[in-house]
DNA sequence: ATTCATTGCTACAAATTATGTAGCAATACT
DNA sequence: AGTATTGCTACATAATTTGTAGCAATGAAT
């Protein structure tokens, strides 16, 4: 499955709702982790790579296609960078780092 | 990499920030979706199955046991549901639902 | 002007993850 | 007793991700 585009069949879901479709990319590996990161500011791609730790450069370029193709990110001068939407993006899930600070201490008894 | 686990590595993290941790098992095959439906009510394995269309029993088996290992949903006599941890994420989750709306008139052109 | 470092990738094999289909034991319903 | 539904497991195939190597293009330093 390439680029999920919603209103089409995207993986796992015949009708492709944007929901689904946004799960879909957001789900696909390190795609929160890119926008999470780029959300401090525009990074190369050897400092995505570098933040990303273990992402492999085959895996970082298709994601950023992914992404640029989404409208989330674009390429500027400084580096990948988040759009208007990708920043609208982060606000919505920027919220998940607080709560996943409380949740991680579920695990804490280990 | 089994359960991601805070503090933990995790897919992709060597220090497994609970963020990190959270988009690991966030960015699995239908984890997201799973929440979203159990949102609703409570849902039986093959309710979850139909709603989700195409994921195998094998796939929607392993993301309900880390779902259920990571606090977020559990078996009751009507099926599985969110736990009060799982309602909050969900409720911080909700809003992509209808950003996502609006992302997907970026599309619309072809 | 030429080394040297950095950046933005591509190629490709190996490992991991997901799908698709079959099927089976355990309950519930008729 | 027979049939349907539920909650799975098994297993082969397909898709995705990782890990490593490497290379052309740009920029800085000598």
């Amino acid at each position: 499955m390439n680029l999920p585009i919603p209103g089409q069949p995207v993986r796992g879901s015949k009708t492709g709702q944007p929901i689904m479709a946004l799960f879909d990319l957001l789900g696909r590996s390190w795609a929160m982790g890119i926008i999470w990161h780029l959300a401090k500011g525009p990074s190369t791609f050897r400092g995505l790579q570098t933040y990303c730790e273990s992402i492999s450069p085959t895996s970082l370029n298709k994601r950023i296609k992914e992404l640029r193709d989404s409208y989330l990110i674009v390429k500027t001068i400084d580096g990948y960078a988040l759009t208007e939407q990708g920043k609208e993006l982060y606000g919505l899930i920027e919220p998940l780092g607080l709560w996943a600070k409380g949740w991680s201490k579920n695990f804490k008894k280990q």
